[in-house]
DNA sequence: TCTGGGGTCCTAGGACCC
DNA sequence: TCTGGGGTCCTAGGACCC
């Protein structure tokens, strides 16, 4: 709907797919990667009806000849990144969203470099010849179509979406398909016996409003019509960092607990450091035997990152988790969230005069939140005022308002 | 011998502020 | 006596994605 030609670049059954070029006998093998469960199988595999996340057992019994590879993350990493600067070499206008999939807004690049589809064969034939992998890749005129696209070209294939006929074929596939309709929603529609996307895009958005909220309703309204403005976005940052543990059978010990607990602190914690991040909110889940979860969430006075502080939120947490619900726990995860870069932000006021006045610091990532306090400082001041932020030191937003308050008086 | 580990986004109520 | 409205932050839960 964009009319913006935007293509979906996504590896094929991605970890498989590198085990099969670390170990050139696995190639044309049914791999699985994982352990509990099946990570991602390879297409050999697929055809025996495995697919993620199955369990290991139940996979090999569909296939005793898979091979099982635990997994080798680090390759995997490299081999994304890998690629990822090939499809950098076609634009600058990618936007990756996962270690396997990207998606390239090719409207500056046609000039140069051929139409989408050209430019679509070129990145698979480069992805090939330079790391041995196989990339789907679907071209649509949206982000959300060309990743429908994209899985509908696989495996190992190109499909290129031509807008005159767009609606006509999204409207004939089933609506799970969509990109946002998972096993619960896929349910709900098909009660309200809505099996296609054409279906869907028939329904009154006040129905599906009704049945799945307003949000979700209009949303996916609007996604059946293929209206989807969402543009590529260049430059996102992760919004969390956490790890999690399944405890298989369950643990009940808090000293157990508190041990894997302070594992998943140190991992957060040390991947925290290592990016140079701090983190203000905690959050702490855990699972029971029935699968049910529950969790909570802390909010610190300052951002931390320290394995120690982190461990001693989770503890602080843990009984209040367990109270609602009896028993072992079958999962424990934590999250850090509410990011900023370490060292921060140090924010400065310059009243139309030019004097400048250290007004506090704010939480380093947040520009919109110092948009607001600029905003704010021009209000009470009534002229001009400039805001400023350099990195230096990250304390609480109170400091910012101490620092109008002196603005003020001394105004 | 059901369901790993990494995430994002949305909703909704209460607190708090203006 | 019964009481506005908007905005943001915080927490908890849930759906979904790879
Ligand atoms: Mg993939
Ligand atoms: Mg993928």
């Amino acid at each position: 709907m964009s009319g913006t030609p935007i293509l979906h670049c996504d590896l094929d059954a991605f970890y498989a797919s590198v085990e099969q070029i670390l170990d050139p006998s696995l190639a044309g093998r049914p791999v699985l990667v994982g352990g509990g469960v099946v990570v991602a199988a390879s297409y050999e595999a697929r055809a025996f009806g495995i697919s993620a996340p199955m369990n290991v057992r139940r996979a090999l019994e569909r296939c005793p000849d898979a091979v099982v590879v635990s997994g080798s993350f680090g390759e995997y990493s490299d081999y994304s990144d890998r690629v990822m600067e090939i499809l950098r070499d076609f634009t600058p206008l990618l936007e990756q969203i996962s270690i396997d999939e990207a998606f390239l807004d090719v409207s500056g690049s046609i000039h140069l470099l051929g139409t989408p589809a050209d430019i679509a064969r070129e990145i698979r034939r480069r992805v090939k010849a330079e790391t041995g992998l196989p990339i789907s890749i679907g071209v649509a005129s949206s982000k959300f179509l060309a990743k429908v696209a994209s899985a509908a070209a696989k495996p190992d294939g190109l499909l290129v979406v031509d807008p005159s006929d767009e609606i006509a074929w999204l409207h004939s596939l089933p609506v799970r398909v969509i990109w946002g309709i998972g096993p619960v929603t896929e349910r709900k529609l098909h009660d309200h016996g809505i099996q296609t996307v054409g279906e869907l895009a028939a329904t009154p958005v006040d129905a599906l409003g009704r049945w799945l909220g307003p949000g979700a309703g209009h949303h996916l309204h609007a996604l059946a019509w293929n209206r989807d403005p969402r543009p590529v976005q260049t430059t996102r940052r992760a919004k969390s960092i956490g790890a999690q543990s399944a405890l298989g059978r369950g643990l009940t010990d808090p000293e157990e607990l508190s041990g894997v607990l302070l594992h998943l602190a140190d991992r957060v914690g040390t991947r925290m450091r290592k990016k140079h991040k701090v983190g203000k909110t905690f959050t702490l889940r855990v699972r029971f035997e029935d699968m049910t979860s529950a969790t909570r969430a802390t909010t610190f006075d300052a951002p931390l990152n320290t394995t120690a502080a982190i461990h001693r939120a989770a503890m602080t947490l843990l009984d209040d988790a367990r109270s609602d619900h009896d028993g072992p726990l079958t999962l424990v995860g934590i999250a850090m969230s509410k990011l900023a870069d370490e060292g921060a932000i140090q924010m400065e006021l310059a009243l139309d005069d030019g004097d400048v006045s250290h007004a506090g610091s704010v939480a380093a990532d947040h520009q919109s939140e110092i948009d607001r306090q600029i905003d704010r400082a021009r209000e009470r001041f009534g002229r001009d005022v400039v805001g400023r932020a350099s990195d230096l030191l990250n304390k609480d937003r109170r400091r910012v308002d101490d620092g109008f308050r002196k603005l003020a008086e001394r105004d």
